[in-house]
DNA sequence: CTACTAATGAGAACGGATCGCAAAAAGGAG
DNA sequence: CTCCTTTTTGCGATCCGTTCTCATTAGTAG
């Protein structure tokens, strides 16, 4: 399903993929909850994690699953991996391609299908470095 | 925290800590709480996810965090990734390495102190593919 | 416009995980 | 062994992220 293909597009689901966008936080629902709601001010919780499950089916957003005990979503979904702070929560992006990963071999090893395959890196982050530094 | 070191060993503690060991199927809490109850009957859940937590800290087990929307459990700590059915929920181990992981170029983009990273690949399981085809 | 269907808002419900607390168990000292 | 201290357990209550229910509203085709 495409945005294009998408049954109805209403207020509601266009803010919450624009807001999504337009922020590079990987928020959580109800980050963006409360993001969205500055602007639509009487939508609801449910409506931004059904359209956030809409969009991910649609193919326009990702969920981060269960970075840390609650799920973060992307709306940028090109190519690319997180790196996420074991201290603060805090997830960022990573462009550059720092792995080579050999998806065959792991074919054979298992026997699976392999559709895809997650690469996260986790640490601390510039701040909480500093904070702890201090 | 070693096992040595760990403050009371437990009978309850030591049959978790065993048939996780003897188990290869990465099981959350209450999977792992089913088995458990056969050799003691009367144990509690809260019992197994607090002697998991402890084991997790103690480096006596794994939590797989990002594994679907219940945390599972591995009693292997040596160094391998996973594979997960998107369709069933199984997980699968990687002892192969399959790919080569350049963290300090991830220092070098991100400004973050790396600690680790975990790569986990998805597809879909020899008996869902099976299943599937027929 | 009308008719039909999908989406929303509000709140209830669900489920995994954690917490509080009294009772039990583990371990040390004598 | 007993006595004492500290940890752990069992049980139930609670928390909180997420999903569900359902009456109402909004989008779209004709």
């Amino acid at each position: 399903m495409t945005e294009a293909s998408m049954q109805r597009i209403t207020r509601q689901r266009q803010v919450i993929l624009e807001t999504l966008r337009n922020v590079r936080t990987h928020p959580t629902a109800d980050e963006l909850y409360e993001i969205v709601r500055k602007k639509l001010p009487h939508i609801s919780l449910g409506t931004v994690y059904r359209n956030l499950d809409t969009l991910e089916r649609c193919g326009m957003a990702l969920r981060l699953d269960r970075v840390g005990n609650q799920a973060r979503f992307d709306g940028d979904t090109s190519q690319h991996c997180h790196i996420r702070c074991k201290q603060c929560g805090r997830v960022d992006d990573i462009f550059e391609t720092h792995a080579e990963v050999h998806a065959d071999a792991v074919v054979r090893e298992t026997g699976y299908q392999v559709t895809g395959f997650s690469l996260e890196f986790e640490g601390k982050c510039p701040t909480c470095k500093e904070i702890q530094d201090n």
